[in-house]
DNA sequence: CGATTTTGACCGGCGC
DNA sequence: GCGCCGGTCAAAATCG
């Protein structure tokens, strides 16, 4: 990430004390300019944000492809691999490099059934849970439930129940490497919307990671104000490097309390 | 009592 | 052709 592209300096010492004159005018300049840096450097963190999750998001969608991929198994365990399935995660591979990391299409491939949209959504969950269950806010009917060969959790299979000629289905299995991760595989398209009733994919389960606000958090760092504790905590989720990320935190909330108390 | 989940049986594709 | 295995069915159980 490029920090050096951005000012961060406040440069507060312009006005001149002995030109009365000209100082409410060169405060309102300095206000307009400190707002004008503000929002770009607001726009500038949205946009790494943007970026970091897009980043998580595809290291995550390779490491569970490598997971599954048979070639990196162990052969004399695992003779024999079905062709749809091998087809599939060679399609997975395929399209690591999207910018979605999901809506893994096998509309190019040669299976029996129809052409239909499949994508993958991974889920990291407590490790308490251990349920099958993903809140996407459809609704879902359980059909059946299966222990598979190369995963010793089982897999659930679901149907949408929300229309029912919606051709959506749905597998539900943790990852056979890390069990606190639930890998969602949806294939078809839903011919119908939301009901609007449930939270939203991931809003729940993956705040913590992704450095989201929490009442915890901001107990922690009770010495600090409301906008630092907040901007800190953006900072953390953009990068690891420490230093960085607490001069980032102080720079940014510096300037808005600056412009709070101006 | 209707909706949903559970779970064993069954089906069909695929590899040998 | 046979056996393995993933996916689906459907009856029983459970839930609200």
């Amino acid at each position: 990430m490029d920090s050096a592209c951005v000012d961060t300096s406040l440069n507060l010492n312009v006005v001149p004390r002995d030109t009365k004159v000209n100082a409410a005018e060169d405060l309102v300049q300095e206000l307009h300019r400190l707002s004008s840096e503000n929002k770009k450097l607001t726009e500038r963190l949205t946009h790494m944000c943007q970026n970091y999750n897009l980043l998580k998001k595809q290291l995550s969608q390779v490491m569970i492809v490598n997971t599954n991929n048979p070639d990196e198994k162990d052969q004399t365990n695992q003779p024999r691999k079905r062709k749809a399935e091998t087809d599939a995660c060679i399609g997975n591979i395929s399209v690591s490099g999207n910018t979605e990391c999901r809506n893994i299409t096998d509309e190019d491939s040669s299976f029996r059934r129809p052409a239909a949209k499949v994508s993958r959504v991974l889920l990291r969950t407590q490790a308490s849970d251990t349920g099958l269950y993903v809140r996407d806010g459809y609704q879902w009917r359980k059909y059946g439930q299966k222990v598979t060969r190369d995963n010793p959790s089982p897999r659930a299979y679901f149907r949408c129940s929300f229309a029912p000629s919606c051709p959506v289905k749905k597998k539900v299995q943790r990852s056979a490497e890390d069990p606190t991760v639930l890998v969602a595989t949806y294939e078809g398209e839903h011919n119908h919307g939301r009901d609007g009733s449930e939270i939203p994919l991931l809003a729940s389960t993956q705040r913590e990671s992704d450095g989201a606000l929490d009442s915890g958090a901001m107990a922690e760092n009770g010495a600090k104000s409301m906008q630092q504790c907040l901007v800190q905590q953006m900072a953390t989720s953009l990068t690891r490097d420490p230093n960085f990320t607490a001069a980032l935190a102080t720079a940014i909330s510096g300037r808005i309390l600056n412009l709070a108390s101006n």
